[in-house]
DNA sequence: GTCTATAACCTGATAGAC
DNA sequence: GTCTATCAGGTTATAGAC
């Protein structure tokens, strides 16, 4: 006879409709997307639940309160451009391909999740970067001005100053992203995240910056 | 003898304590600071009458409600802006002299009201541009891409697409204010927003970009 | 023109049934 | 795990005294 204990309902049929991990993902999608445009405090619990599909009260089951919901997004939403960021390996590469690699690997990131820059940029509006995960603004402003300043020392870019210049380079960089919904009436009919135009933004956008860069253009 | 309509009360001693410009003012200053902050739907009208000194009541004496004060805000941020653009003459420059006009506008109106860049880039990502003055991005973008196809027509400017670019320039230049909050711990102890670093920005700027869009440097 | 008071509504968060 | 119901606190906007 099975005793009281095995009432543990831990074990659950993968494809049950009470799935802990696919609802919270859904939690997660839809508060990125609401905290993408309004930002932590003019975002609602009762949007993204609706979006969600699930009620309310669901997500103050799986995080303690709007704040952890927002920290969790952030997390998720940037920790795949750490990690990329990381692995890149931009020693072993002399400075004009570094800084190409490196701005390729972020141009995709932004590419592949929109919402990113917007996302970063309501958090340095609104909080201050409060929330930021703090490796994130080291890693790519610190590794930038690193691949600037070998650049500059062996004679591949010109005399820059390296931090106000990668500022720059990341504000051209995301800033079509930002902006996206004001920048539609430049391209009529067209979809700004479609894969050309996004082919397009990353060409030209690294066109504009290798050769503001370089000291002699190819 | 004078008629009932002459009790028009609108000839007021311009010192009193009641006076309708400077409170209207007052409050748009407030409003400004709120709304570069949270946006419209994030604003807070008693956090911008605490700011002012007056009372709730007064912004909705001066403003039918939120969104026309956010209006008034946006016009009166943006009028200089539009104003000083139209008078450039840029076309009696030639391409080059033309972007570094334009382009030492934009940054000097920024460098003004640092404001500025939060305000549109939230009026972008929350409500996609709706309260937007109309005029504004045809001006800008509109005589920087005619800029710029002059350039790559007389040789000056190498071929690049001029939208996309356009979009990147406005976002070079623009970032560093926008993203200003995120930003200080790469200048630690000085002031982002004071006119050292203001001019270096300009300055590095300006450089990225016209050394990206010539297509011989100097 | 400026204030106080309040109406009408919305939002984050919880309690408790299933 | 998921829902309904609800509360406490906050927000826009207005009414009315001065």
């Amino acid at each position: 006879m099975m005793p009281a204990i095995d009432k543990q309902k831990t074990i659950k049929p993968p494809n049950s409709t009470r799935n802990s991990e696919a609802t919270k993902n859904q939690i997660l999608d839809a508060a990125e997307a609401e905290f993408a445009v309004t930002g932590l405090s003019g975002a609602r619990t009762e949007a993204i639940a609706a979006q969600t599909g699930v009620t309310k009260a669901m997500i103050y089951y799986y995080f303690q309160n709007k704040q952890e919901l927002y920290q969790a997004v952030l997390e998720r939403s940037l920790v795949g451009m750490l990690s990329m960021a990381e692995d890149l390996q931009l020693d072993c590469l002399d400075p004009d391909a570094a800084l190409v690699t490196l701005l390729t690997t972020m141009l995709h990131c932004m590419s592949d999740n929109p919402r990113i820059g917007s996302i970063l940029c309501l958090e340095a509006i609104q909080n201050k970067g409060k929330y930021y995960p703090k490796q994130l603004g080291n890693i790519l402003y610190g590794t930038m001005i690193e691949v600037l300043e070998r650049g500059i020392k062996l004679g591949v870019f010109r005399q820059l100053e390296p931090r106000h210049t990668a500022v720059s380079i990341v504000g051209a960089c995301s800033f079509y992203f930002t902006a996206q919904e004001n920048l539609k009436y430049l391209w009529p009919g067209r979809r700004l995240l479609g894969k050309e135009l996004l082919q397009n933004h990353t060409q030209e956008s690294m066109n504009l910056i290798m050769a503001g860069v370089r000291l002699v253009n190819n």
